[in-house]
DNA sequence: TGACATAACAGACAAATGTCTGTTATTCTC
DNA sequence: GAGAATAACAGACATTTGTCTGTTATGTCA
């Protein structure tokens, strides 16, 4: 490769490190050389450790592939997450383990495993902003506080709703006044909490 | 390591490499072994080959880290967009030089560069789901088509707005009935486009 | 001009990693 | 108990990948 300014090239070099790795397959030293024509690997080696003594990415020594962004807080880790269409009583775990889609999110305080994403489905929580279509991006756990939102699992759907409770009673609030809330019946109709919603996504385009 | 049932162990080991796999360091064959305490190398391999026979895991052969998850092809793209404050009149450019923070985006369709995020302030878009808070991914463009919710730099301060055209004018119209359409004045107040609005997103937690 | 810094090159070695051949152990079924 | 299927082991080899030493080219600045 011809010789460039300096900095031009390094700066190309970590633009593309930086996309393999948040693409998922962070290169290899020769990866780099060869996406970039160096006729020697030491080229790419000398970018990608002036990038690393410059602190914009990490590296794991002798490792291979083993380069990564700082998490300065600012770029956080990020996960993929399963994401779920309609989800059935009891169908949970299954589709879990083999979803259709998966969704980017970075979340630094939670493991991937603890997330999942879900489309909203009726208008009823049209009152607080969350429309048919949304995403919801759910943290599994099996209770949470009044005033929530949450997953939940009533008779055979999921449905996402505001989290209350009423004289001792849990109570699921729609917020929409054209739905009425639903109280869970004693007669053992299946109800469940999936999980709080603690992100809400909508697509545009 | 002991003989387990068929299927117990294989089982273990694909959720340890996809979870491997969706925090970004897909292990080695070696890793697995170590991971699971194999005494041969063998055995991290055949489970790893087995599973890539089954279809549940994907591998290119001879590269070092190469486990995929066979759905995840099309899903990875993704870029770091810069994300702005309060945006005032002419500071669009260096905000975006020197942003204080960074949102993970995955769209396919664009370049990172052609896109920015901000956070809503008022409630005039509270009839279109667009709370205070929320954040608005952008993509930068000088115009926009009737109906869409673009951002627009009226006077000093960045608006989220839907766009509109009546009897051949300009019309931003607010989704809150306490708001009134801002019609771009003749008078030279500066006006622009910055872009539309492609994703909205807000956190609950 | 000459010292200096950076970019790029050349060729090699060492470590990590993927792959291979063959063997033994456990469980199930007949 | 014999045979089949799966799990696990042993030890090696081949390739990929990271690392190293030294050299040449290009541009900057006093």
């Amino acid at each position: 490769m011809a010789y460039t300014p300096p900095g031009e090239t390094r700066k190309k070099v970590y633009e593309f490190v930086r996309e393999r790795i948040l693409s998922g397959s962070p290169p290899t030293v020769r990866e780099v050389q060869r996406a970039f024509g160096f006729r020697a690997v030491q080229s790419a080696r000398q970018h990608l450790e002036a990038l690393v003594a410059e602190g914009k990415l990490v590296k794991d020594s002798g490792k291979a592939r083993s380069h990564r962004l700082p998490e300065l807080g600012r770029v956080r880790s990020s996960h993929l997450i399963p994401m779920l269409g309609r989800v059935q009583a009891g169908e949970l775990a299954t589709a879990l383990q083999d979803p259709g889609d998966y969704l980017l999110v970075q979340k630094t305080r939670f493991d991937g495993r603890e997330l999942f994403a879900l489309t909203v489905q009726g208008e009823s929580m049209l009152g607080a902003g969350i429309l048919p279509g949304d995403t919801v991006i759910v943290r599994r756990q099996p209770a949470a506080r009044p005033g929530e939102i949450v997953v939940a699992l009533v008779g055979e759907e999921a449905t996402v709703k505001r989290y209350r409770e009423e004289k001792g009673r849990v109570e699921l609030h729609p917020e929409n006044d054209a739905f009425e809330p639903i109280v869970p019946r004693e007669d053992g109709e299946p109800f469940s909490i999936l999980g709080k919603v603690i992100e809400v996504r909508r697509n545009l385009e």
